[in-house]
Order: C-alpha cells, then sequence, then structure tokens
DNA sequence: CACGAGACCTGTTCGC
DNA sequence: TGCGAACAGGTCTCGT
C-alpha cells in the first residue's frame, strides 16, 4: 500500500493519536514477532534485546521510510508492498496480517500489519549514511525547478522507472508515477533526456501536487490492505484501463514499463519517438 | 550506465 | 465450482 502520500498518513496518526493514544514519549517494553525476517539489521534477537526500555522521542519520515528516533538507536521501518501499522490495546486478538508487535508502556502495541511480509525493520545508530543512498524526499522544500533539473540531467533513461527509482527521488511509488505523468502529458517511456526546462519543470510541479492531494485524502485505499484513505476515488489513470480519459475521453491504456503495470492515456501523453 | 528477468511471499481476481 | 494464471502500492541482485 504505501508511497508517500501513505507513509505519511501513518506517520501523522501515530504522532498525533488521531485513533489511538499517540506513540510520542512511550517505551518499547518488548518486541514479539511470527515473521524474525521482519528484522534486516540486526536479526530480531538482537533488536528485540536493543529496543527494551527505549523511548520514542521523535517519528520522521524520508521518502517511503520511516524513522523512529529512539534514545540510542533509530529503527528505520519500510512498509514495502502490503505493510502496514496500527496501534492496538495490548491483549486485543491479533488481525490476520499481524506479524510483527512492539509492546509499549501505555498498554498498548504498536503492529506491524504486512501480508506480504516484504517489510522490513533496520535498527542503527547513525541514519544519515544510510539516507544518503537515497534521492531528496519528494517534497522537500529544497527541491525546486533548477535541482530537479539538474538530476534528470545526470541520467538517459526511461522517465517512469527514473522517477521510481528512490536513488533519484524519494517517494514516488507506481500510482503517484503515472498520475504525475498524466497531468503533465507526458508517455511513461520518454526518454529523460528528451525532457525540456519547462516540461521538467512541470512535471515536479505536478509530483508535488499529485502528493499533497494524496497526503491531503488520507492516501489512497486499494484492495483489502489499506483503509481510510480516499484518493483511490481521485486517480486519473491509475487502474482506469479501459474507461474514459478524464480530460479528452480516450480509453486509458495499460502497458509494462519497467516491469511495472502502467496507465496512461495515450491521447494526452503521446509516445516521443524522435 | 541502462534494462530486463527473477526472487522475495501471499492474497485476490480473472479466464476458461 | 474449480483451478491455474495474472496481478498487486516495492526493492534487491544478477546477467547482458
Amino acid at each position: 500500500m504505501p508511497e508517500l502520500p501513505e507513509v505519511e498518513t501513518i506517520i501523522r496518526r501515530l504522532r498525533k493519536g488521531m485513533h489511538a493514544p499517540a506513540l510520542i514519549g512511550l517505551t518499547i517494553l518488548d518486541v514479539t514477532t511470527d515473521w524474525p525476517r521482519h528484522f534486516i539489521d540486526p536479526d530480531y534477537q538482537t533488536a528485540r534485546t536493543r529496543l527494551r526500555g527505549q523511548t520514542i522521542r521523535m517519528l520522521s519520515r524520508h521518502g517511503k521510510y520511516l524513522l523512529f528516533h529512539l534514545e540510542k538507536w533509530t529503527m528505520l521501518l519500510h512498509l514495502r508492498m502490503s505493510g502496514d501499522l496500527a496501534m492496538v490495546p495490548s491483549g486485543q486478538p491479533p488481525e490476520r496480517f499481524d506479524h510483527t508487535r512492539f509492546h509499549l508502556s501505555n498498554k498498548h502495541d504498536l503492529v506491524f500489519q504486512d501480508a506480504r511480509k516484504f517489510g522490513t525493520v533496520e535498527l542503527l545508530s547513525d541514519p544519515t549514511s544510510r539516507l544518503k543512498k537515497l534521492g531528496p524526499d519528494a517534497l522537500d522544500p529544497d527541491l525546486d525547478d533548477l535541482a530537479f533539473r539538474e538530476r534528470i540531467g545526470r541520467h538517459k533513461r526511461m522517465i517512469k522507472p527514473l522517477l521510481m527509482d528512490q536513488s533519484f527521488l524519494a517517494g514516488l511509488g507506481n500510482i503517484y508515477t503515472d498520475e504525475s505523468l498524466f497531468l503533465t502529458g507526458i508517455h511513461p517511456r520518454t526518454r529523460s533526456d528528451f525532457l525540456g526546462e519547462e516540461q521538467s519543470g512541470n512535471l515536479l510541479r505536478a509530483i508535488k501536487s499529485t502528493l499533497e492531494e494524496g497526503i491531503k485524502r488520507n492516501g489512497a485505499s486499494i484492495d483489502w490492505v489499506y483503509r481510510g484513505g480516499d484518493f483511490q476515488n481521485h486517480f486519473h489513470v491509475y487502474q482506469r484501463t479501459g474507461e474514459p480519459c478524464t480530460s479528452c475521453g480516450t480509453p486509458i491504456e495499460r502497458i509494462v514499463v519497467g516491469q511495472r503495470g502502467t496507465h496512461y492515456c495515450p491521447s494526452c501523453q503521446p509516445e516521443v519517438t524522435a
């Protein structure tokens, strides 16, 4: 489920305690799991030992990563395809996809739900070097037209896979990439070095406004995995194969680009070959 | 460097 | 109804 807006929505809920107590200031008493491979570094037992007694000082986000700033460590959590986080009263019967639980000092558990078990947890004393592998967060105010243009200029590859490459730009996934390209009238297979200055500026603005709209609508809920968001009702192209383009009425097409299902309007986003 | 294939793992939906 | 194929919001590694 999670791209930048969904992760941001989860963070805000945890931070402010929208439907449960707020997370900040609570202490992790213990960690239990039925899927120890959630913990990629260090392993589960080591992480458990290090996490016990740690108080959660702050929550932040970079791209799709959630950062739990503890007293001694930073816990990096990635939800991948099907992860979600929920704060539930301890003792409540587990739900179907619950796997890892952080038992907190307020008689609640932070539950890492993850149907496909792709999610990851890492513990670092300093996340700086780890985050350097990622590009700038897509909503970073310092990322302006000039900086974006300069980054694009370093590559010659198809624009859609480039936008989804987290070392290029952190936060976009399949949904928000398709939507952003539609808004800019760019065919997803367009080579990045074919984009003009104006087009790349428009693209950056489309990316930011799409992500912001996603956040405003609490993310997108699709299928059975994620609940609570509303943005799926405002898609222009994503998962709208065969339905009329909201702008020109042409049926939306689905192709495969970079091994990902890709939705676009063949009329509004013409293929550029020259 | 750019790109495709395959892997990771499990669930739902589609087509016959 | 049943069963296999296709597909799913992500990322990594390997080979060309």
